[in-house]
DNA sequence: TGAATTAATATAACTGGTTATATATTTGTA
DNA sequence: TACAAATATATAACCAGTTATATTAATTCA
């Protein structure tokens, strides 16, 4: 009961608390986006997990990769991206073989498979375009927005900023 | 060589996907924030987690509240709520007792040892909205805008709208 | 050339969320 | 009142990322 009230009158919690909600807000709707796609990817009977897409992407893009290539240019762990990529192999979408010339690298590169499945899934992918568009449509400048705040921390992180703050508050305090 | 390059001229290959990397590109920026804290938490030698913070805050306010109480305001899974209370448990910062009227019921409750810390917390939580407030400076409706996506995905589902543009699409195409 | 440094990959352990499922208690109703 | 349905909590298994650490190969430089 009360938490259908909750809900009707559209209170929420996070929302309440401004700018002290935000970090948790996106994580609500990051969690929300991807548990969505895996539910998408299941209903159409896709195989494939929601973290593939832009392995699937680069190497589309870009042809063969060692790890790191990708690692660097998805700014993700390398791993992150080697559990990917072993998922990925496991289920025939990619082949990795050690470098000729520098054996400490793996080569990844999208098999046969991968190549046959993948105007399915640029299908699914177009829909999911059109369904991020939608859901911003009222809201033109979000996007660069997300630019201009990654733009923001890339300067000076999260926390450096916080401890920053933190001492010049403490430092007013005395 | 390269990576570094990579990132010097600025290329981002998430930005330049445009819609398609969204959802990834906030899943990054949520999963950044959170080990910044996390990162943090321990510089400073706080000994609790960034999940923690909205538990804390909403027993402060509300005090006594039960296991759904609290999932059902923050939106976040009974599971989820059930692994926090019990690692705060842990660290004596809340206390549970079974509800007298009904013995389904875990009724938490801040500890002594919560209310005499949460002062040094609170300060810690002050710099982090201040931090907040200098990233979204240059985008003052980043806030706003975050809202009116998550009302357009209340409306109907990330994975709903995007079945539907499927739908459209291929039979468009019929 | 040999030793120290750097780079690439791999693995372990952790946090943080989700579904799916089970169990016990309450509530609703025939 | 008894039985079915709903509610509250708990647990297992999973996916997705991280940091920390180890190992091996390549590079640098004295």
């Amino acid at each position: 009961m009360y938490n259908q009230l909750y809900f009707v009158i559209c209170m929420d919690f996070l929302i309440e608390l401004k700018n002290a909600g935000f970090t948790s807000r996106l994580k609500r709707l990051s969690d929300a986006l991807l548990y969505s796609t895996k539910d998408f990817y299941k209903t159409v009977g896709a195989d494939i997990e929601p973290n593939w897409h832009l392995v699937f992407l680069i190497l589309k893009r870009q042809g063969a990769l060692s790890l790191t290539d990708i690692s660097d240019q998805l700014q993700l762990s390398h791993p992150a991206i080697i559990k990917i990529v072993n998922n990925m192999k496991s289920k025939g979408y990619v082949e990795t073989k050690t470098d000729t010339v520098d054996s400490r690298k793996q080569i990844i590169t999208l098999t046969e498979l991968a190549l046959v499945t993948l105007p399915r899934l640029e299908a699914y992918w177009a829909a999911f375009e059109e369904t991020v568009q939608d859901i911003m449509k009222d809201c033109p400048d979000f996007l660069t927005d997300l630019g201009k705040v990654e733009e923001n921390l890339r300067g000076s992180s999260f926390k450096d900023r916080t401890l920053m703050n933190l001492n010049s508050t403490t430092k007013q305090l005395l």
